[in-house]
RNA sequence: GUGGGUGUGGCCUAGUUGGCUAAGGCGCCAGAUUGUGGCUCUGGAGAUCGUGGGUUCGAGUCCCAUCAUCCACCCCA
């Protein structure tokens, strides 16, 4: 019985992984330019970590961590029959901002004063959920993070880049939808809160029965009930931007400015509520419709002022987004977009008979020594199959060598694109290789 | 966790009301006279029809179970 990949995970082949890497370096040098340097952190942390730091109420901590609990601790468990101490716990990250901010208390990367912090990651993030499309189990996020300033040119230059980003890699901007909200602060939010909930059991009995869960547990994700008669109900909820304090109201104008000053477009959107308990003011997801199904987030943010008072560090204002590395990938294809060729060849030697393979090695390795992506036949295969397998490798040129030329020092150089040969020493190919990229 | 769909060679599919050696396309390999590619033509290799039971003279085709996968709810990137 053969083995196949665990549920929700897939591998990337080579042409996927090969873009992944580019999708990571385009991603260094476009948020390299605002400013913010690579960090890595642990695939796993302590379970504790994100409990605090995400939310017990959430889903993605309540239920969707992928958690472990270390060796010691099990047979502990299994034994003396002890619970293991949370603290022990180990959990797959479900979203890197957690670690990140954990790492910036840890090794005190905003002392205070300084200027902020800015870091990137990518990565793989781990949610025990059912899969469907745009959704995995294991799956690739880039995100960046901006901890120790809480002024809107942080959010709206975060913002900025994202979308710069998208761009970059290929996403049409009429395809994708930025909508922004903001979420209050801990002065205005509970107080909204308390409204909404109010609100919501005065209409009880038109809404769903998640959403009477949600009344009691956050009523603010009511918001984003699919159900439509909620959705009408909550189209005349009290709308937090209605209900924000000054300072909240003036930060969110202050971003809009500054979005509408760099030129780029937004929905406002008093309904986009996220998942994560950290987020305080400032929200923000890109949506694409086009191929997505029903996951068609992809990026979103905001900023977190409370997060690293959260997990044991002092008050530390922050900001971040994460953007999904397979989401994107859909929305590409979506959109037509043709992925670059993974293969690249320079040279192919070929040879014409089994005595010149020694010197047709010798001659792949001084190419390669030189810098330039060399391949031969390994397989002795007909001359007529060689020339075959270069042009699927999409090789530039192929260097015919057989006894003939063996025996003048030379060997016949083919240019595959315009069909011309020529006689070249052999001393003299790699010469002639880095003439004809120039 | 809940619901629905699907599972045929590496990939995509055909397979009629169950019936002769499971079909086609892509891909792969080899040829089309003398040391040479991309097009075309010809030939070839490759499938215990997801797995395990059952019904039947006979099952890829029906039933049950199981696994995998997809889509949706939920939630999020």
């Amino acid at each position: 019985m053969a083995i196949n990949a665990p549920e929700g995970t897939r591998d990337l082949l080579p042409d996927e992984a090969l873009f992944w890497s580019r999708f990571k370096q385009t991603a260094a040098e476009v948020f390299g330019a605002y400013g913010y340097l690579p960090i890595e952190t642990p695939i796993m942390e302590q379970t504790e970590l994100f409990v605090r730091g995400i939310g017990e109420a959430t889903d993605v901590v309540s239920k969707e961590m992928f958690t472990a609990i270390s060796g010691e601790n099990l047979r502990r468990w299994v034994e003396e029959g002890k619970a293991p101490k949370a603290k022990s716990r180990l959990s797959l990250r479900p979203e890197g901002t957690a670690g990140v901010v954990r790492a910036v208390v840890q090794h005190d990367l905003v002392p205070q004063g300084a200027a902020p912090a800015k870091l990137m990651y990518a990565g793989p993030m781990f949610r025990a959920e059912r899969p469907q499309k745009g959704r995995q189990r294991q799956f690739n996020q880039v995100g960046v993070e901006c901890l120790g300033a809480e002024e809107p040119t942080i959010d709206a230059e975060a913002i900025i880049m994202l979308m710069r980003f998208y761009e970059k890699v290929g996403i049409p901007r009429d395809s994708m939808r930025l909508l922004l909200n903001s979420m209050g602060c801990e002065k205005c939010r509970p107080a909204y809160r308390e409204k909404v909930r109010a609100y919501m059991d005065e209409r009880a009995d038109e809404l769903c029965e998640t959403c009477l869960t949600r009344a009691e547990v956050n009523p603010l994700r009511a918001f984003d009930c699919k159900n439509p008669q909620c959705a009408s109900v909550m189209a005349e909820a009290p709308k937090i931007t209605d209900h924000l304090c000054d300072e909240c109201l003036e930060h969110y104008g202050a971003v809009k400015a500054l979005l509408d000053g760099a030129g780029v477009a937004y929905e406002e959107d008093y309904k986009l509520v996220r998942g994560l308990d950290y987020y305080t003011r400032t929200v923000f997801e890109v949506q694409v419709d086009n191929g997505m199904g029903s996951q068609n987030a992809i990026g979103g943010g905001g900023r977190y002022d409370k997060l690293a008072e959260e997990v044991g560090g002092r008050p530390t204002p922050g900001l971040g987004f994460a953007l999904g590395f397979e989401r994107c990938v859909l929305a590409l294809e979506a959109a037509g977009v043709q992925f670059p060729r993974a293969q690249k060849c320079d040279l192919f030697v070929a040879c014409v008979d089994d005595s010149v393979r020694a010197r047709a090695f010798a001659l792949v390795q001084e190419c390669r020594d030189a810098g330039f992506a060399t391949e031969m036949d390994h397989q002795k295969r007909s001359l007529k199959s060689q020339f075959k397998l270069a042009d699927k490798l999409g090789a530039a040129r192929v260097a015919v060598l057989g006894p003939d030329e063996l025996a003048e020092g030379v060997v016949t150089l083919r240019d595959m694109g315009t069909h011309t040969e020529a006689k070249v020493r052999l001393e003299e190919v790699v010469g002639e290789l880095g003439r004809a990229i120039l």
